[in-house]
Order: C-alpha cells, then structure tokens, then sequence
DNA sequence: TATGAATGAGTATTCATTCAT
DNA sequence: GATGAATGAATACTCATTCAT
C-alpha cells in the first residue's frame, strides 16, 4: 500500500532540510579553516555545486549561517551536558565525563568551536554569548563541585576553566577528521591531561 | 655642547619606530578584540588620533601590521625560548620555566595570540606560519625530552603540546589586562595545571 | 441537452482571461500603492494565493503587467473620448463631459493612471507613450476648439492641458475607492473646479 | 592682507557642501526623469565625472539622497509659505500668492516634487510625509479661509486642495528647464487656472 | 608629515525568470 | 495548471589604498 500524498510532502520538506544543513555544514566547514572574512558566498556555493544565488533559498544571509554554526555546536554541547547529569560520583569524575564528550564532539560530523563570534551582531551575538556562558558555567560549576568534595585542587576556578576551554577550542586549528588519530583517542587523551592537570 | 647633528636623526629615527609601534600596537589590540575584518583602517586610524592615510606613512598595508603583531609575539617568545635554554634539570622543568615565560608574556604590554592567521596572505602568511612552527616545535622538543627523561608521562607529544597552546591562545579571549588577576599569579596558574597534567 | 463540447474550451478560455485579468489588477493595485519596483512578484503571488512561479503561467513578464495596466486604462479612456463624441455643445460642455469620464472611470474598478511609465522599456514604452500622447491630444483638440469657440479662456493649451492632466494622474495617491466620498462625487467636484478654471 | 588661514579650511568645508549638494541635484534630476530605482549609483557617479565610490564620500546611501532631495524641496516650499504669510487681503489672495510661488520653485533650480515617497523607508518616510502634509495643511488653511471669507467658492476642501496639488506635482512629468516658455510665464497661468477654478 | 578626496576591486544580497516534475 | 528549486544579472555598499597638495 502506497502512501504516497502524505509522505511525498514528507520528503520535500526533509530533503529541504537536509540541504540547508549541507549548506551550513559546507560553509562552516570552509569558516572553521579560513575565517568567516575570509570565505565568500560564491566559494561556500560552488563548494556545494550551488550558484550564489541558490543559497539565498536555505538562509537569509551569510551571517545566519554562522550564527546557525555556532548554534548547532552549543546544541549539541547542551545534550553533551544533559546526558552526563547524575552520572559520576565526584566533582571530578563528572567533568571528566562532560569533557571528554565535548572533546569527543568536536571530532565528529564536522562539528567546530568557531571563533568568529565578533562578527555575529546584534541578537545573534547576544544569544550566542549567552549560549556559550552556559556551557562555560556548566563547566565550571563541576570545577567548583570537585573543589568542594576535595576530588579537584582549589585554585582560581574562573582560570582553570578557561584553561580547558581554550584546549577545546584549539582543536578547530589543528584537528582534521581525516587526520591519524581517531576522535576516541585524542578524546581520551583530553581526558586524561584535563583531569591529571586538576586532580586534588 | 650641543650634539643635533647625531642627536637628531637619532630622534627622528626613533620617534617614527615609536609612532609605527603604537601603529600596530594599536591596531593589534583591536585585532584581538574584535577580529582582524571587524577593524577597519578608519577605526584604527581614530583610536591613534590620525587621519586614515596617515597610517600608510607607517606601514605599507593592513595586513602588513597583522603580519608585524605576529611577528612581535613570535619574537617575543623567541626570546622566551632562549632565556630558559639551559636552566631547568629536567624536560618538564624546562618546560615548566618556557610555559610560564609564555604565559606571562601575554599578559604583559598587549601582546597577544592573534587567531587571524588565514587573512595573511602569501609570504607573510608563509613565515608566521614557519614561526609558529618554530615555538611549537621548541615546545615539543622539551615534553619530548621530558618523555625521554621519565619526568613526563609517556603520550602522544603533538596532541600534549596542541593542548597546551590552546590554552595560551584561549587567553586573547578572556584576559583583560585590567582584570582582578596579576599576570603573574595567571602565569603560576598556568605553569601548575599544565606540569600537573603531563607529570610522570 | 448538453453543449459541453463548445461551452468547455469556452469556459477554460475566460477562466484563463478572468485569472489574467485578475493577476493584472492586484499587481496594478499594488504598483499603485507601492510602486512598480517596491512590489516583487512573490508579493503579487501572495496577494492572489499563487506561487510566484504560477504568474507566469498568465503573463510573459513583470514589464509585461505594467504594459497591460497601462493599456488598460488608456483603453478605457479611449472608450471615453469615444463616448462622448458627437455630444456637448461648445468645446467646453465637451471637455467636461469628457474630463467628467476620466474623473469618474479613476475612481472605478481599481483604474489608475499609474506613474510608473519609465519603468517600461523600448516597445512597451513606445506605445504607452503613444496611447498617452493620444489622450492629451483629444483633450487638447477639444481645449483648442473651446478656445476657437469662445468657450474656453484663450491661453497655451499646452499648459492648460498640462494642468488638468495633473489633477487626474494626482488622484492614484490620494484616492482609496474606500473613501468617504464617491466617485460622482469626486468626478463632479472635478469637472467644477476644472471647468471654472478655464472657462472663457 | 591675506588670511588663508582661516579661508583655506572654511573654503573646503564650502567645496565640501557645494559637491555634496552636486551630487544630490544630478541624482535628483535623474531621479525625476527616470524615477529612483531606475537610476543606479553608478549612472549618477558618471554623470558627475566620479567614481560610484566618491558618491559614498558625500553621502551615506541612495535612500539618503532621495530624502534629502524631499527634504530640500519641501524646505524651499516652507520658505514660499513663510514668505507670503501676511500678504494678501482675502484667502483667494493669499492663496494666489502662495501656489504662484510654489509653481515658480518648481520651475528653478533643478527643484521637482518627486514621486518616489515609497522607496523612503522609515524614518525617512515618516518625516517626508509630515513635512508633505505640512505643506498641504498649509494650502488647506487659505483654502478654507477663502471659503469662510466668501472669496473661493464653498466645496470639500480636501478634494479641491488634491486637484491643486496634482497640477504641481505633474510639472515634474513634462516642465523642463530649457523648454520655450519660462518659469514665470508657466506659474502665471498655473495662479489664474487655479484661482479661477476655485473662485466664488 | 599629514590629509582630503577619490578609486578599484570585491562582496552580500535581491529579484525576475526558468524549468523539471 | 502549478510549484519547488535554481540561476544570472544587476546593484548598493565597503574598504584598503593612493595621490596631489
């Protein structure tokens, strides 16, 4: 039995959405190794086979796009977050979880810290940075649980934070999917140098 | 005695490099801020006191000063480099001192980590590149010797050392030189969680 | 008994004419209130409850609309100068008849002189220069005969018909067919305050 | 005595507004026989002998130079207001006097009534429309006072302002400056095709 | 030295139009 | 008949850079 009316419209829609995420994973992508500034409309359109024009029908501008970037990353950080909740028994075992999810993450599907978030205005830039203050606080109230509960060492918790976030968000400058070392080991490794470098 | 015949040229010379330092001194600390395509000539220009053309008596393009902050900071931790060769017993030791060189040298006297390095083009990009490398491998000589001496734990020396920069290179995002923390105290920071997540 | 056979193609043909004469008006209405280049094709669509694609299915071109408006109501005003011959005494008692048509035809059915007419290229241009042109010649001949009569105030009737045409063409930003006043009324107001202003 | 310190800057500040005024009235003109967005910025540069660029060095977009091409006309349509005010012993008096001035502006300086109100956006179609509908109160207030003081003849005051204001607006369609009849000439015959019209 | 004026090259964006389905 | 998808051409605008003064 044929469904066809229903799943028909089904399809456009899915197929609509899946070449917008092409879209925004071609030019992120293409953000991520040359800069926003630095990558045209037209490069990220033929990159994709597209003209110009044509990805004017998937976004509104060349800056939704990297706002959609940046979105999709803290999303995916966001579920990263939630599926370590209640997981762990210490301070230290549960940032040791988060971070190697997130170091983790940003191995996979293209996924990338990207580091143009000056060049959002406005509201995206707004929703962005409270986007990323988020996951910073989440980070840290983990750093502060395990100086608490004696698992981690008590230092400034604000400058060891940043200290891991930066690793992370190196990784855009150096890492290539294609590269060696898989995600899981280099993941590992995160782990491993993170948690020694806090350790109480 | 009066001594103009030397003495002036000398002070020309000198007042046009002072000039051309705050030139890209300037304009460095907006790079850092706000990203190398988010600074225009005109802002940099206005933040100096100058009319825009002005700027070019100083240096030759805008990417040329993007070039030259590279180049001072590169320079600087060139510097860096030699002053803690031969000190320290160990790999890690000498590690230790070269990593807290480094970090107190970005917060000291606006030098900073630019992360523009794709908008150099050519030549330029060609040689900061080279430079990077250069500290990179300096870095990566010690954590391997450290390796190799037993005072650091045994892992892969590239992603050790990729996580160490990122945390230098993070600072240009969060470190205010007018921030709560002395440089000193964040160099101190810096230098324990790195030894403590590498230590043998 | 059934006449499928001649009514079918029949209907379909004034289906096809009324759905054109349909996308015509709701484009010349928005032309009128908006202006020809601050209406895109996809408002037009919209405004119908059609693609933009569909529009194209009924005319050739956006140009091509502008054209028909235009041609529609110079039609119209043909018919008008038509009706009107042979009727009124002096080239006045004409002109008023006439100039009471023009009134009253620009408050009806969504008619407007609109402004538009340099958007129109090469043909198109041509001809509705032509079919204006030969509208203020009949106002004009009439203008000329009331002044050769004695009816009208011997003056340049260039001017003269200059300034009555204004007062006609102004009516496209003022008048809403929703307004307080009707289109009698108006027309009558207008054939007033035009007749007193040139009568002998 | 010469003082060309104090001329020198005074007299670029001059050139400054004579080209920026320059540029307004070559874009003003296009605009007028061609209509706003069938001129483009280049069309105007050239005209000028500039660079599409240079035009930026005086003005700040295209939209602002329609605005101010409004704004000028309608400044210049103040001062008639003013100018008359006081003169003329009956409403029909005063409005002759104020309608002929109005008629001469529009046939010097290259000044024209633009129809393009719709491409302002915002705040620039807020203040073009209040000061358009300044300028009409002002034609209403003689109208009605004509009315009230017996010289113009009673009607819907609204309807008879319209017909007046539509004569002006058209001179922009046909007056050009180098025609064969004069600026005074025309704004003769507009006064007495007027205020016969309306005449009690 | 310094600047006002001007420009060329580039870039995002819009929109009427087409065409396969 | 109708539409989703795609495109080419045009256009406003920016900005680093130059040069006469």
């Amino acid at each position: 039995m044929r469904d066809n009316s229903s799943q028909s419209p089904f399809n456009r829609e899915q197929q609509y959405a899946a070449k917008r995420k092409a879209v925004i994973f071609a030019a992120g992508g293409a953000f991520r190794r040359r800069g926003y500034h630095n990558t045209s409309m037209v490069e990220i359109a033929k990159s994709l086979g597209l003209s110009k024009a044509a990805l004017y029908y998937y976004v509104k501008s060349k800056v939704e796009i990297l706002y959609e970037c940046h979105v999709i990353v803290y999303g995916a950080m966001d579920v990263c977050v939630k599926s370590v909740k209640g997981q762990g028994d210490s301070g230290l075992e549960k940032l040791k979880l988060l971070y190697g999810e997130f170091a983790s993450l940003l191995t996979r599907d293209g996924l990338a810290l990207l580091a143009d978030v000056d060049s959002l205005k406005g509201d995206f830039q707004a929703e962005v940075s409270a986007r990323r203050g988020k996951i910073e606080r989440a980070v840290t109230r983990l750093v502060k649980m395990g100086m608490a509960d004696g698992s981690i060492k008590k230092a400034d918790p604000k400058v060891t934070v940043f200290f891991l976030m930066g690793a992370l968000n190196w990784m855009n400058v150096w890492y290539e999917a294609d590269g060696r070392m898989s995600g899981e080991v280099i993941a590992a490794h995160f782990v491993d140098q993170m948690s020694a470098g806090i350790r109480a």
